[in-house]
DNA sequence: TTTATACATGTATTTATTTACATGTTTTAT
DNA sequence: ATAAAACATGTAAATAAATACATGTATAAA
């Protein structure tokens, strides 16, 4: 599905805080917003352009040891108006989850197929490791006390743990289902 | 983020349960598949012509009322085939639900920001419809007893039950939360 | 010291997806 | 009878996103 342009908003967030390479921003997909959002270098770099051609971005040119330059971006006034409006919009849409082992599921007809207990298996370790992930996150970023400075995150972390949580739950009681026939 | 071609197995996989015209598989978009892929018909049409050339699918032309015509697809073994094999490889990649309600959360760094209550609250309605309707779903398609011919459907409308049900609980402990402050 | 890994920034190509354009028929409600 | 809604099938254009191509520097490990 081609979203309406939410990377711009993510850049936009991302530079809200500090400023940031290209690079950076790459990186970031890895970490945090990877948990919830992907995107690659080669639609980053161009975008980063196409927003500072918008006014919403500028950079500045750092070099790092002999010559390896960096262009360090940070948001314009313009840039952060754009970003609380959005962020102040109405998010009306529910978009599908699209979610291949799903759909997978979706088009197993019979419960004694034998496909569905590996299936069921194989995306219950997935989402185990994802859940460890997340709680070791959330360790590491809001330990004690919630970080007053970054509510969001901890919010959407403590989300993406529950919804983990029920993934897995759900898988193990279809597998131990699936057992007692 | 476009997905490795998965609207095609979905259409092999809506078609090996009966034959469909291109409209019904579109139609199929705005109930059950619809929770959790999406696709418009601009999208569907050039690829059952791709799907028939490739000889997954093969259709016949019939004719109702006085002249309109339709297209009515039928999977091939080929297709049949390639759709059994997509089921059982290996689904190894967890991709990033894009949530865009989730990515401005991540966006507000204040507990004490005044859009936090609203956003909440508009997304507690949007997820409470949601499961009342899968809900709905669930009723009126395994009513009593699961059917045993389309089990992995079952499952899905379960898991997506369950998976609204998280969401709208955390909606509204998160909302309880702001309050009590 | 040399090698692997991470840092750093781009472009080109292909594919996926959305929105808009375009046309006509059949059925249902008024 | 007529109008609205649903049925039915396409194409065009724009945007989004993935994969591959392309190049070079800095740092950490062996």
């Amino acid at each position: 599905m081609a979203q309406r342009n939410k990377l711009k908003f993510i850049i936009l967030g991302l530079l809200s805080e500090k400023e940031l390479t290209g690079y950076d921003i790459t990186k970031a997909f890895d970490s945090d917003i990877g948990e919830f959002w992907s995107a690659n270098h080669s639609q980053i770099y161009p975008l980063l352009k196409r927003l500072e051609d918008d006014q919403l971005i500028s950079h500045r040119l750092t070099i790092t040891g002999e010559k390896l330059e960096k262009k360090v971006y940070s948001i314009t006034d313009q840039g952060a108006k754009e970003l609380n409006q959005w962020i102040g919009e109405p998010t009306p849409a529910l978009s599908a989850t699209k979610d291949e082992f799903i759909l997978k599921l979706y088009f197993i007809r019979k419960n004694n197929d034998p496909r569905l207990a590996p299936m069921l298996t194989e995306q219950l370790n997935l989402h185990k490791n994802k859940l460890i992930h997340l709680q070791q996150q959330m360790e590491k970023k809001f330990h004690n006390q919630s970080d007053k400075n970054n509510f969001g995150h901890f919010l959407i972390l403590q989300h993406a743990i529950q919804r983990e949580n029920g993934y897995t739950n759900w898988l193990i009681e279809t597998i131990q289902g699936l057992k007692s026939k």
